[in-house]
DNA sequence: GTGGCGTCC
DNA sequence: CAGAGGGACGCCACT
């Protein structure tokens, strides 16, 4: 092996002896890990480092020896597998001792006195009566319904609890059927009942997801008002990674409580009662203690939340007014011609077949084409493909990158990439989206959460709207299955490069706040820039790496990522990178600041206060710090965007609530930076000028947002 | 349940 | 020099 390699691979291992001062650390800490590390280190012969290393090589590192001259020299294999060894022993102490750390600063939960507690099950008007007056003059009270079931389309009410003061709550059941179930009151009566005090916007609630029980509330007539506050998002808020935000979750980390949980009483698998089933002797203790917990949750978060006056601003401005809206989205659905994916279902059918066969063919023998093990076998070992590049666990990649470069060369590659294309479409769109229409409505009826991304974004399942695809033509087709009822048209309307524009306005670097004061297409105004042409003279191809630099800034990607997006060598990524910085200093002073904010502060925020923590940012282990780098870079655009559409949708949904049954319009679906809107075809223009002020107005930053918005019989003919 | 892959922004 | 692009969800194979 050249010396310069050796050399210049050991150097970057750093110093030897505090890695192993670092293991001593491990050792006298008896961390659980250490005892496996003999074994750890024993496996490093087993795991095929030399062959990772070769096929790095084979793709891009200019090492000054080359694949075959190593294959050539055992002593430069030997020597290279130790210094790996030694590297890769490095990262495994970095990463015991940053877990470890982690460990040390999770505060143990709060551990309360058990008090007792006093849960009642209200079976007669005179004990319902009694409930009333104390939630009418309750400053705010915690409600929670129990159901049927989880789809909030399908779920019939069973009973509803409430608390007022910790550690008492009541459950009121109404719909339990089982044999030999106790007289309750009528579901008729109670909800008549509840209604005024539901409906009634000045009597504060708090719950568990409250989006749930106001959509289950709507198919009952009741239209759950004075969402004060919902301990999912609270915790969401506070801390949007730190743990999962279900109340068992949120129980167990802030009361250091263990509560009753659904399967405890409901059982688990098939023979999971619904909640009608379950005896009100055992639902009255869980429904009660949802309410109770609830209450107790809000009363811890949300002191710790109004001490953080930005975090109580997202919680209070943005994340509470969406419930209601994303409620309303939800159970507006989609409507999807199912006849036309039937059809393309089959019609994909068809093609797949004939593509598995002439894969059978060219590979020799029979094989599932869906199985990556399968492939890599028939592709590498029986018919000697070059390995291109590993996946983390060693075997062969046949990611499509992979194949897309094999397909050069080789006819099998091609067939495969377009087998997965189709099967992908057809398992994932084409036949599973006519199964989720519901038969009530006959629409589709998607979940949006809010809960659960780090950065504040949405997202979306049962099905997934937010992935459906765009950029195939067979993939667009999907796209025409999305319609709009005889006599509507779908408005399809996008922020023009929010995060771009995001990153202007958070540098406020002149050049680029100055391309988009100026209307200019952003990706061309860059390309002039880093190349030094005249706007005019920009070339497609100079456009498309500019652009490539554009979105490679926003994800803090680095030469090697650019190089490979490109195809073009690290040096000369760098060399577009390098440029970039001189014509837009500001950006690169930006990065360089929220880096060191972020390792300072340990968290990152949005424009709007809503934060992100980044425990990693500070660790030994270089890989887990620079992906936290990179976080610390990208959360910041990408949480801005999600608050300012968020904030978006709450206007557009406020104004089509003050319209009342004047309009026809209603919000069906959000894509990140996109709406989609049904409109009675009468109301058009009045609803497309409405919805672009609105969401332009969302935020003011120190350049304009501009929403481009299209029009038509589909979601693919809106684009 | 996990890993690999692929779809979206 | 190593690996080297942020955030999601769903399907399939495999264990």
């Amino acid at each position: 092996m050249g010396e310069k390699t050796a050399l210049a691979i050991l150097q970057g291992l750093g110093d030897m002896d505090a890695i192993y001062s670092d293991l001593e650390k491990v050792r006298s800490l008896e961390f659980r890990g250490a005892k496996k590390m003999p074994e750890k280190l024993a496996e490093h012969k087993e795991q095929g480092y030399l062959s990772r290393l070769l096929a790095t090589i084979k793709l891009d590192v200019p090492l000054d020896v080359t694949a075959d001259q190593l294959a050539n020299s055992p002593e430069d294999q030997d020597q290279l597998l130790n210094l790996f060894k030694e590297a890769e022993f490095k990262t495994w102490v970095e990463d015991l001792l940053d877990s470890q750390d982690a460990e040390a600063s999770d505060a143990s939960p709060v551990q309360e006195d058990k008090a007792e507690t006093h849960y009642s099950t209200i079976l007669t008007q005179a004990d319902f009566d009694h409930w009333l007056q104390r939630l009418q003059q309750a400053e705010l009270f915690a409600f929670d319904t129990e159901t049927t079931s989880l789809n909030y389309m399908q779920a019939q009410l069973v009973g509803v609890s409430f608390a007022i003061s910790p550690h008492e709550a009541a459950y009121l059941p109404f719909a339990h059927d089982y044999l030999g179930v106790p007289d309750q009151l009528e579901r008729a009566d109670v909800l008549a009942q509840l209604k005024p005090l539901l409906e009634n916007p000045k009597l504060a609630k708090v719950g568990q997801n409250l989006k749930y029980d106001m959509s289950v509330l709507a198919r009952y007539d009741i239209t759950l008002r004075g969402i004060a506050y919902d301990t999912m998002l609270e915790s969401y808020v506070l801390n949007s990674t730190g743990s999962r935000h279900d109340m068992d979750t949120l129980a167990l980390t802030h009361l250091g409580e263990s509560t009753i949980h659904f399967e405890d009483i409901a059982g688990k698998g098939k023979g999971q009662l619904t909640f009608n089933q379950i005896t009100i002797e055992e639902a009255g203790p869980y429904a009660a203690e949802d309410a109770d917990i609830t209450l107790r949750l809000h009363q811890n978060l949300w002191p710790r939340l109004s001490d953080e006056e930005s975090l109580a601003n997202v919680l209070s401005d943005i994340e509470i007014p969406l419930v209601p809206v994303l409620s309303r989205i939800e159970r507006n659905g989609a409507l999807i011609d199912a006849y036309k994916l039937n059809e393309q279902s089959q019609q994909l059918g068809q093609r797949i077949d004939e593509l598995e066969l002439q894969a059978h063919e060219a590979a020799g023998k029979a094989f599932n084409l869906a199985s990556p093990k399968q492939l890599g076998e028939i592709l590498f070992t029986e018919l000697g493909l070059p390995v291109v590049k590993k996946t983390p666990k060693g075997a062969p990649s046949t990611a499509e990158a992979v194949l897309v470069e094999l397909a050069l060369d080789y006819p099998l590659p091609k067939i495969i990439l377009e087998h997965r294309s189709l099967s992908k479409l057809k398992s994932t769109y084409t036949d599973k989206l006519p199964t989720m229409i519901d038969p009530d409505t006959g629409r589709i009826h998607t979940s949006y959460h809010q809960a659960v991304t780090a950065t504040g974004r949405l997202s979306s399942s049962d099905p997934n709207l937010q992935n459906i695809p765009v950029r195939s033509e067979e993939g667009r087709r999907i796209r025409q299955a999305f319609i709009a009822p005889a006599g509507y048209t779908l408005l399809a309307a996008d922020y023009s490069q929010i995060e771009l524009r995001i990153m202007a306005h958070l540098s406020a670097d002149k050049g680029l706040l100055d391309a988009f004061a100026h209307g200019l297409d952003v990706h061309q105004a860059t390309a002039a820039e880093v190349f030094g042409v005249e706007l005019d003279a920009v070339s497609s191809n100079q456009r498309r790496n500019a652009k490539a630099i554009n979105f490679g800034l926003i994800y803090g990607m680095s030469a090697f990522g650019l190089g490979r997006q490109l195809n073009i060598g690290r040096n000369q990524a760098q060399e577009y990178i390098n440029l970039y910085f001189e014509r837009y200093p500001g950006v690169k002073v930006y990065m360089e600041t929220i880096k060191s904010s972020a390792a300072e502060k340990g968290y990152v925020e949005t424009l709007f206060g809503r934060r992100l923590y980044l425990p990693q940012i500070n660790a030994r282990n270089g890989m887990q710090r620079q992906a936290a780098e990179r976080t610390a870079i990208n959360a910041p655009m990408q949480g801005t965007a999600a608050d300012i559409i968020k904030k978006a949708m709450i206007a557009v949904d406020q104004w089509l609530q003050d319209k009342g049954d004047s309009t026809g319009a209603k919000i069906i679906m959000q894509v990140h930076d996109e709406l989609v809107l049904e409109v009675p075809n009468s109301e058009l223009e009045d609803i497309t000028a409405g919805l672009k002020q609105r969401m332009e107005d969302a935020a003011t930053l120190a350049i304009p947002l501009i929403v481009d918005i299209g029009s038509g019989k589909n979601w693919d003919e809106a684009h």
